[in-house]
RNA sequence: GCCAUCGUAGCUCAGUGGUAGAGCACACCAUUGGUAAUGGUGGGGUCGUAUGUUCAACUCAUAUCGGUGGCACCA
């Protein structure tokens, strides 16, 4: 006899096995007929698949959406797969997973496919679920399976059931259509909802490896009905106009061209934003005791030789062969350099630790494809900084830095979703176990010591050293890695950097490479995405628009616009001969923080009206109470205006 | 670098095998108007670049450069 027991504790017997579909049933039909699978103990089983013990089960249907998306999507990607196979009989499939927002299959056609050829197999798609084919399993020893799939001639199958290591495995059939899976799926096509759409295709390289050959994979984005898919689409519309790129040009910020591909043209309001961030940085680095340096743009060869740059990071590196017998390199990175000017002079375990910081300005040759607005771009600038120190500092700097980086984040952001990931030892590392375990033992506690939520990234270290990355999305969901944090056992030894200890030897330093803000240009593309353009009154570019309403009060604005240059207020002066509505909408659409509107009644009284970006209110100050005003809001960083 | 895709005026975009068009922006003229576009006139493009097919190429083909979406890369 089998007891099966559900959700709220009912039992039901049976004498005979059973499958998810029947307990339903008996359930009722109409409960059957919208469940798509079955928990068996905590695990999701097929309807048709055959229960043959006493057990607890949960049946999943539309009111489960967390369980039932991912596995529709599952559904999705097989129904490409066999639309697609159906279109392009010749096409060879490798796998198909669901993703966070629908799903994909990967193939090797027999012809590219094209985007044109997605809508052709969307409509396929469609047709087979109105077939209405039953999807079933069955289960092959896996010899009998690889007999199969050699049949069908399938090599990345054969491959991937060679990597499977199980005496049987399970095959999912809907038509003629039948694949290797793990399953579960639905019971038919039909249960599968038409809310999806095909979205691009890309190529990639089977199994991630780009020595492998290259395979096409076609995405898709699915959901549990159509308004689900078509709010998501929407907001991907919407989010498109946050780019940094779009905004950085309708804002006048910066530019790209051909000619100087992967730099950045920085026009004067998005370079001003750009000298604001690194003051504030550099107020910040002075008073957390960092000594700032500069160092040399090119460096002679013998140098990355030592370093070891040379033999790893040639590829991405600019070369320049000033004459016959010198070849120097554009740094790809300050820390060879700042070991130079720490080399200089004897260092005492006293001037540990020392924090030598540098906006480094740094190039690499980035691969073409990797290239994204200001974003990934191939001369970028570091806020960069080395602290140079004992082993028994780690704990303490570590904890300084994280303290630091919350602090400038939480200023600069205000609220925002930062992800901090840990990386450990890679499998291909230096160093000691014993040197690793208190690295990593010292960085990881000091972190979450700092309230740090963290992520483990296992073995992606850098091979010198355990490290932090802080990451964030930008504005379509891609994630860019901002700030970082390495311990850093290998390159003082390499460089041969000594301080004397209190035992009155020489030691090498550790050395904890470190960026807040990682690079200039990449943040400022992930501030104007997050303030999509509006930026906080500190960090504007620009503060201020003097709007005349006529050219009756020119003179009275010409002389209150240098009151406010006086104050250091960065304000444009607008005496055309628009009207006032004009200009409005113009700074408006340009989101100019405030506009000071000066007509006959100001200059008789001597006054501004100030309308301020996004709110209703305006206000009627005199000019030094304006001064004061936006001042106070500048000094204090605040995110919105305080009146 | 790889797969797909795109490249027309400063910007956003339309367009056709017979050497191009709109709106905004810009210049000039008129207007001096109080809270998100005042009206008129005008200038501006060898249609990314090169080669080829053709009587004729912005349109078709090939190559190349660059952008975009992914993949790989990001020590």
């Amino acid at each position: 006899m089998i007891e099966i027991t559900l959700l709220d504790g009912t039992k039901i017997t049976f004498n005979a096995p059973t499958t998810g579909y029947e307990i339903a049933m008996q359930i009722s039909p109409k409960l059957a007929d919208s469940c798509f699978v079955v928990y068996v103990n905590d695990e999701l089983w097929d309807l048709s698949r055959e229960i043959n013990f006493s057990c607890k089960i949960q049946l999943v249907n539309n009111k489960n959406p967390d369980v039932l998306l991912p596995l529709l999507r599952h559904d999705m990607a097989h129904l490409l797969a066999q639309a697609t196979l159906e279109l392009f009989p010749n096409t060879k499939l490798a796998t198909g997973p669901a993703t966070e927002h629908g799903f994909f299959y990967d193939f090797l056609p027999s012809k590219p496919f094209t985007e044109d050829d997605l809508s052709k197999i969307e409509t396929k798609m469609l047709e087979i679920i109105d077939r209405n084919e039953e999807i079933t399993r069955t289960i092959l020893t896996k010899e009998q399976a690889l007999e199969k799939i050699k049949s069908q001639n399938e090599p990345f199958k054969v491959e991937i059931l060679e990597g499977i290591n199980a005496e049987t495995v399970s095959f999912y059939k809907q038509g003629a259509f039948e694949d290797l899976c793990l399953g579960p799926h639905s019971k038919n096509t039909k249960q599968i909802p038409k809310s999806f759409k095909l979205t691009k295709v890309s190529g990639v390289y089977w199994k991630s490896d780009s020595k492998n050959p290259m395979l096409q994979r076609i995405y898709g984005v699915g959901f549990l009905n159509k308004k689900d898919l078509d709010s998501y689409l929407s907001l991907q519309a919407e989010l498109e106009k946050y780019d940094h790129r779009k905004l950085g040009k309708e804002l006048n910020l910066f530019h790209l061209q051909e000619e100087a591909v992967g730099s950045v043209f920085w026009h004067e309001k998005g370079w001003r934003l750009y000298l604001t961030l690194e003051h504030y940085l550099r107020n910040k680095l002075n008073k957390h005791d960092y000594k700032e340096v500069r160092t040399p743009q090119m460096i002679d060869k013998s140098l990355w030789e030592l370093s070891g740059h040379w033999e790893k990071f040639r590829e991405n590196m600019f070369i320049v062969n000033s004459s016959e017998d010198t070849t120097l390199a554009i740094k790809p990175m300050n820390c060879p350099a700042h070991v130079q000017i720490f080399k200089q002079g004897m260092k005492s375990y006293k001037d540990l630790p020392l924090k030598m910081a540098e906006f480094g300005c740094c190039h690499r040759n980035e691969p073409s494809g990797a290239l994204h607005g200001i974003m990934r771009v191939r001369s970028f600038t570091q806020d960069d900084a080395h602290i140079f120190c004992t082993e028994d500092q780690i704990i303490e700097e570590t904890d300084k830095f994280c303290s630091l980086l919350k602090e400038i984040y939480s200023e600069i952001f205000g609220e925002i979703e930062i992800t901090v990931k840990f990386s450990d030892r890679p499998e291909k590392r230096a160093g000691s176990d014993a040197t690793w375990d208190k690295a990593e033992e010292s960085l990881y506690s000091a972190a979450k010591n700092a309230g740090l939520d963290l992520v483990i990234n296992k073995g992606e270290g850098a091979f010198y050293g355990p490290k932090l990355e802080f990451a964030i999305k930008d504005s379509l969901g891609r994630d860019w890695q901002l700030g970082t944090f390495q311990v850093d056992f290998i390159l003082p030894e390499r460089l041969d950097a000594t301080y004397v200890g209190s035992d009155g030897e020489k030691h090498h330093p550790v050395m904890l490479h470190r960026a807040i803000l990682g690079s200039m240009e990449r943040f400022i593309g992930i501030l104007i995405e997050h303030y999509r353009g509006k930026f906080p009154l500190w960090l504007s570019p620009q503060h201020l628009a003097i709007a005349t309403v006529s050219n009756k009060v020119d003179d009275y604005a010409l002389k209150i616009n240098q009151q406010f240059q006086d104050a250091n207020i960065i304000t444009v002066l607008d005496i055309k001969s628009n009207k006032i509505n004009y200009k409005i909408r113009d700074h408006s659409t340009n989101k100019m923080p405030i506009i000071g509107i000066i007509g006959e009644q100001e200059s008789a009284n001597g006054t501004i009206t100030l309308k301020f970006l996004g709110i209703e209110n305006q206000v009627t100050l005199s000019v030094e109470e304006a001064i004061n005003l936006i001042k106070k809001n500048i000094n204090a960083k605040n995110i919105n205006i305080e009146l």
